[in-house]
DNA sequence: CGCAAGATTGACGGAGTTCAAGCCGAGTGG
DNA sequence: CCACTCGGCTTGAACTCCGTCAATCTTGCG
């Protein structure tokens, strides 16, 4: 295992192999039994680390852009992630924020789709997408685990089509909360309350709304008791099933 | 090869194996290089066929439905298709439109996430999950085929909610337009003038609109001179390059 | 031909955007 | 320690695109 180190990717200290064993650096990963690694034994892991490369990014950093060769996909092991694509005059859509065990740039072609950034402070496990291809010949288990990965997110993504689309913007704020609270707490963070480090901006960039709308939408479920905003950007969800009524459109 | 027979899917004349060879139906099938099945050698693709099950669907039928236990994946081999999420409410979000070639079903939960149902008379293979599982053990070609189909439609459905999220309704159509038509090209199918046996409800469903904003836009779209609709519907791009400005917000 | 379902067009209203003005809070420097 | 500043957040007012409701018109089909 090596760092990597391009344009607003910090070097992190190397991390020495334990000597004289099959352990890994890999091996003690916090978010191992929640990413692609999980289907992987001690031996084979410690095989998988040796082609990948820690880093971190400052907060409001690229991890890459839009167009981009796409040499490299990532596994956040810390921090938020936001994923976007952008039109011509500016319009943003953030197709994703990323948390530990998230899986990025997967593509077919041989650039990236869409930009990836660091919304605060982010550590990222990155693998030479070529030598992943052998990895995966080697170790199909993974290529299936892959396969897994793919098809929740296409689930994911057909939600929040159903969001985009068809939701208002209370609904879209509900279910927003909803679904981010649950997949902290897949991943061992505190659901409840939520840490939202991301803009207001960011967040209607997310649901299809613009900031003042998140902003006004947010003050009404405040006052109608469904959330709190506390300080250090945290929202506690007082009423999680008035939330997931107004989720649902009920 | 058998054929099969649920609920609105009705049986087909049973093509018979050619006798004495290791040609199969599957050989024959016109979609074959387009879909999963493309790395496949005719003795692999004869032992794929034995698991896989013909059958049409008539239009306006389901073909399965949210909730229901995921048995089986799909692939279209004639016609239209689409996938649809509902609200409570009725409130309907279409995912996709489904064409020749086109892969359906796959879900990692234990029943289907959405819905699907023929718009037109469609043709099916259908194979069953567990089947298609071993097959996938022992054709890791095929495994690897379908994760670039699935990080295909990832790509896709990022697209798209870039259109849901921050496009007007005008750019909306035009992208629409575009999108179907490269599709249908790619299939082998007309792409100019393009056929949309779909609704103009369906249309709306698909791009976040309602039937009538749809109808005032192809009509504005017609006014403007960047389409024309002919009988039969069918639209012809008659200024293609005027619409792919419009769908970029150009 | 006649019917029914879908498509188009019109008039109106409203959810969310736009534009603009204050507010708050974290970081800075005197 | 506190004033200052700057970015992000909130609030207000006016506007607009698209949705809603309703009335035709078209089309495919028996």
């Amino acid at each position: 295992m090596s760092t990597f180190d391009i344009k607003s990717v910090r070097k992190l200290a190397e991390a020495q192999p334990r000597p004289g064993g099959t352990e890994s650096p890999c091996s003690a990963c916090a978010v191992r039994n929640l990413t692609v690694c999980a289907p992987l034994n001690p031996l084979e892991l410690s095989e998988f680390s040796s082609i990948t490369t820690k880093g971190s990014v400052q907060a409001g950093n690229p991890i890459f852009d839009e167009g981009e060769p796409a040499d490299h996909v990532f596994n956040v092991t810390e921090g938020l992630v936001k994923v976007y694509k952008l039109l011509p005059d500016g319009r943003r859509q953030v197709t994703g924020f990323l948390i530990a065990g998230d899986f990025l740039g997967l593509a077919n072609d041989e650039t990236y789709a869409y930009c990836a950034e660091a919304v605060t402070e982010a550590r990222l496990c990155r693998f030479s997408r070529k030598k992943l291809e052998d990895m995966l010949r080697r170790f199909p288990q993974v290529e299936r685990q892959l396969l897994s990965v793919a098809s929740h997110e296409l689930a994911a993504a057909q939600e929040q089509m159903l969001l985009l689309g068809r939701k208002t913007a209370k609904e879209k704020i509900a279910s927003f909360l909803l679904k981010l609270s649950d997949r902290y707490e897949e991943r061992g963070l505190s659901g409840n309350p939520l840490h939202l480090p991301m803009s207001r901006n960011d967040i209607g960039d997310y649901l299809g709304l613009t900031t003042e709308t998140v902003s006004r939408t947010f003050t009404q479920l405040k006052s109608s008791g469904a959330i709190r905003l506390l300080p250090g950007s945290l929202v506690e969800l007082t009423d999680r099933d008035g939330l997931e009524d107004i989720a649902e459109g009920l």
